[in-house]
DNA sequence: CCGTTAACTTAACGCCGTTAACCAGGGCGC
DNA sequence: GCGCCCTGGTTAACGGCGTTAAGTTAACGG
């Protein structure tokens, strides 16, 4: 409401819009695409309904939008997480997949509605803000391969298949909770699926695969 | 007292149920949850909406029932896929995680829905049929580890690390479609993913750790 | 001062899930 | 056979949703 910028041509508010995105950002975050209704937006924001779609020319855009914020914070948050770390370090990549997990969880709702989930136009990777913290990752690998701290190949597949596993650990602990070795309450406490990647370090770095003396357990072939 | 008592004496309700649910997963499969409206499937079916809360007592138990059937052609599909496959070889672990990723792109709006997504409310892994596809994995992982074809570890770490890395790649892919070195056209053909995961596979097996002679390659540094 | 336009309103449409009330008809005890 | 209840339906309606249309108010440019 504060007038201090004046001088504009066009007196549309630039504050209704903020404030209605950020409502529907805390409506989304508090209850998932359900709670963030035009309606709720509006109720919220002291405005009809319909003055919304003076801003945006439907939900779907405002929420766009929302994603779009929320995007920008993630990248952010894991920029953050990986600076403290050497530049080409096994630590900065662990780092970055930690802030993945960490961010996701205590950012479920805005978290679903980023990685599409039911908006069932999926998004290029390109068109997201830091690619979806897919670049971060590119670049941390890159520098890993460079100081020689993994192996040579393909960056692009590594950080492929570094993405995928971490995104798994997330979608998966978000469809049904996933007892980390121990843990089994549903409470699911935001630092043990971190701790879950932690336990994974080992098959990441050194494979599964046997390396000598395949003959020397029996094989026992429980079928289920 | 016992609904199943009437159950068995009225014969013709159990038509229109099956009915209703075949509907309804056709209606899922079609458009998603939003196109699998009570008043859709009711129309379909050729009875007023309110018929349908004869047999579900809301949206929310009918589409758990729809998601029950996927869950077990899931299962189906998964076992079908191994079932050509030695017992202990790494071959059949391949083949499930190749049959994982193409069940749920065929299926696309069913593996949404049967993975959660926004029902917020997530289940037990324990109370999935088939427990999502894991006890077959775990089933998996433990003959190829007593076959000597992996690395001895914990079997449960194991089949939750491959399986956060399949499902991984299925849900990254639905989110945004990933190029697999190449590819990189909207259509998302069905069988590059799989492909994708068939290039993951030295990574699975070997890990990504450098082996000897860190200092060879001189590090460059990009930051992005 | 007047016209334009941004900012916002109310009313309404057609969906949605869901509830309430009602009704046809067949199996059952009497 | 008669009455009763229960099953499997019906129609009407409520409140909420996204969205559109039309109208209102006020600030600005000329």
């Amino acid at each position: 409401m504060t007038p201090n910028a004046h001088r504009q041509r066009n007196h549309r508010s630039v504050d209704t819009e903020v404030t209605i995105l950020e409502i529907a950002r805390d409506l989304l975050a508090e209850g998932g695409l359900d709670r963030l209704s035009m309606r709720a937006v509006a109720q919220r924001a002291g405005v009809s309904a319909t003055a919304i779609y003076h801003y945006f020319v439907n939900k779907q855009e405002l929420v766009e939008r929302v994603v779009d914020l929320g995007f920008h914070r993630f990248d952010e948050h894991l920029q953050k997480s990986i600076a403290v770390h050497p530049v080409g370090s096994l630590e900065r990549l662990t780092a970055l997949g930690e802030a993945y997990i960490h961010f996701a969880l205590e950012n479920r709702q805005h978290f679903k509605v980023i990685f599409n989930i039911e908006t069932s136009n999926p998004k290029a990777i390109e068109d997201l803000p830091g690619h979806g913290g897919y670049n971060l990752l590119n670049g941390c690998v890159r520098d890993a391969m460079a100081s020689g701290a993994i192996k040579p190949g393909d960056p692009d597949l590594i950080a492929l298949y570094l993405w995928s596993l971490v995104h798994g650990v997330v979608t998966l602990t978000m469809a049904c909770q996933i007892h980390g070795g121990q843990t089994c309450d549903p409470a699911t406490p935001p630092g043990s699926q971190a701790e879950l990647l932690r336990q994974f370090a080992p098959f990441i770095r050194q494979g599964l695969e046997a390396v000598a003396t395949p003959a020397a357990v029996p094989a026992t072939n429980n079928k289920f």
